[in-house]
DNA sequence: CGGGGTGTTGACAACGATGTCATTCGGACC
DNA sequence: GGTCCGAATGACATCGTTGTCAACACCCCG
């Protein structure tokens, strides 16, 4: 039996003994410095091989001061695609920086999204970006004074100065809706999330300009907010379709919304295909905000707000990363540009 | 000018100081000991919030020896929603214990996966959640010899013993193409992503034991694999029913293949119907592994091979706590049931 | 009144690595 | 031949925290 069941890890000074120097030989051999002789380096590169050594990151940056090479992601909701793909797009960034990644998902909770941020803040995680849940992040100063560098991620920051990366939620929706408007519509459903997102008020202002643009009076018996599951989605739509002068057209506040829509609007259609009616509702036009994966295959034409979540991802990301890097530059807001895409099947050209 | 502008976080020691106590005093306040009295905690307690003082994780952990309360996982691709479901699940069980997670991707690379496990094992995570890329895991054998603890998730170990947590590939693809076999079917396209992959190898098995058992043969015409794309999954869909005697059902081995074949057969469908033709098409029979959210609003009925996601993750992240709360079992192989679910359209009720 | 808790506190070492500084040893140079 | 210089190496302190152990005060009991 020659094999070991010592569960302890071996640390520099076991590799220092095992190749006869000292542990300041081997953590500069671990470091690639120089002025290490060749031969002196081999013998240590062997005991390491041998004792499976690896070097103890914990340690490592706990003395050299900072840069524990890690940031922190804090995000809404993890299984959302929104949120995956951003958080995918962060990772990669980070990866290709020699970086590790905590992600965490807030699911909209100011309390919890303080909580996860000072927890990454004891880990002393060189950097944070951050989808906000809260409405003040007054609570952050202490840690930003301390050089800890945030970067609000699709939401602004509340109550201090931060940089931000946003999406131009306002402006689309306003080009969305006017496409809507000049196709005629005049009764525009609207189902928006909650409006203590900021995203949902400032779609919702998006929706207001352009109906103010167009003299169309703002009807509130066709708008809802607080809709916070795709069921609730279908179900607001459901009752719009069926109370008196239905809308001809909805704007879904977000991808999770818009599918709600589409359910709803399917099951109408299959209710009406089955008591022999026409598919009375497939005029309905859909305006979304988000882009989604499998909107081409819709069953009915959608038009979407679309942005580049990736870009969105990478753009907080190197943001993030600058500031680490020493940029103590004032504080940025970026807006991304969005556009209008038609999705769903292809009409046979006619 | 009170304020002061000091990068420097204050220690233990900065608190101990400015309320007069000794620094394993302050030690103790942090972490609730018995044995201090009300009056000095209080006075720790105002000067801990005065100096805006955190407890440095980095350091703790290093001192108490294990338990930095963070878990790696290490999944193909964190903006495939089988994997972020999986992600968000294994992070939401971890937050209730008090865990946080570090995600990466390995992108189906066993190089890149073996650099990140390594990685993670030296930020000494207490354990790794893993969805091998590799074939081979011996690589992993001193890490675990070394108190690392590893479940597999989805695809088993190869090389080592240790736990694994997947579904019923085989069984569940088994039972799906004999109820394709069950309607009559006898040509059956089967597009698979690479045999590389341990679950399009299994999948692929179930596949051969349907067919075998109802004794229809094994068509390699009717067989493309490697497809690692929807758009390689839709060329493939599309090639095989503008052949000579077309498959009349197709089994999709993983979502991304079905999302591909069902875009090809409703661009087919669309060209038929751009000809004039009937919608020829529609009567292909599809069956893919994976269920996925939108499912129910695809153009087309489906059935899918699925099974609860977050139950997968859970059990992984589960069977992972309990080895780093000490169970030192024999490690087990736990498989996950799938059940076949009709998707699509519904039907009008004739 | 002394012995033996019990409760409170602090000095010191240690976790595993790296920064600082000193030491040693050749060889180049005058 | 002596001095100086740089390369190679190691001793030791240090990062921020916690474990160990000792010191001290106080109280109960016999």
């Amino acid at each position: 039996m020659t094999n070991e069941d010592k569960p302890r890890r071996p640390t520099i000074s076991d590799v220092a003994a095992a190749a006869g120097v000292s542990v300041k030989t081997v953590s500069r051999v671990i470091n690639n410095a120089p002025s290490v002789r060749p031969e002196v380096t081999e013998r240590v590169l062997a005991a390491i091989g041998e004792l499976g050594f690896r070097r103890n990151h914990i340690a490592s940056s706990l003395r050299s001061g900072q840069a524990t090479a890690t940031i922190g992601l804090i995000i809404e909701d993890l299984a959302n695609p929104f949120y995956s793909a951003l958080a995918a797009a962060v990772g990669r960034y980070a990866r290709e920086r020699g970086t590790h990644l905590i992600t965490a998902s807030s699911e909209e909770s100011p309390e919890l999204e303080r909580r996860l941020f000072l927890e990454l803040c004891q880990r002393r995680v060189d950097g944070l970006i951050i989808v906000p849940a809260g409405g003040d992040h007054s609570y952050m100063r202490p840690e930003l004074e301390m050089n800890t560098q945030v970067v609000f991620l699709d939401r602004p920051p509340a109550g201090i100065l931060a940089d931000s990366v946003l999406i131009d939620n306002a402006g689309g929706t306003r080009a969305g809706v006017e496409a809507l408007l000049g196709r005629g519509h005049r009764r525009i459903g609207v189902i928006s999330d909650s409006t203590t997102i900021y995203t949902a008020r400032e779609r919702l202002a998006g929706v207001r300009a352009a109906l103010a643009g167009a003299g169309v009076p703002y009807d509130d018996a066709l708008v809802r907010t607080d809709v916070a599951h795709p069921d609730q989605a279908a179900a607001a739509a459901t009752a719009m379709m069926r109370g008196g002068d239905p809308p001809t057209a909805f704007f879904c506040g977000n991808n999770r919304i818009t599918v709600g829509v589409l359910a709803a609007l399917g099951r109408l259609d299959g209710d009406h295909d089955a008591r022999g009616d026409t598919r009375g509702d497939t005029d309905v036009d859909l305006l979304g905000f988000d882009d989604f994966e499998l909107a081409d295959l819709m069953p009915r034409p959608l038009t979407v707000i679309a942005y580049d979540v990736g870009e969105l991802g990478r753009t907080a990301a190197a943001r993030l990363f600058d500031r680490i890097g020493g940029d103590r530059s004032w504080p940025a807001e970026t807006v991304l540009p969005t556009r209008l895409v038609r999705r769903g099947p292809r009409r046979p050209a006619s």
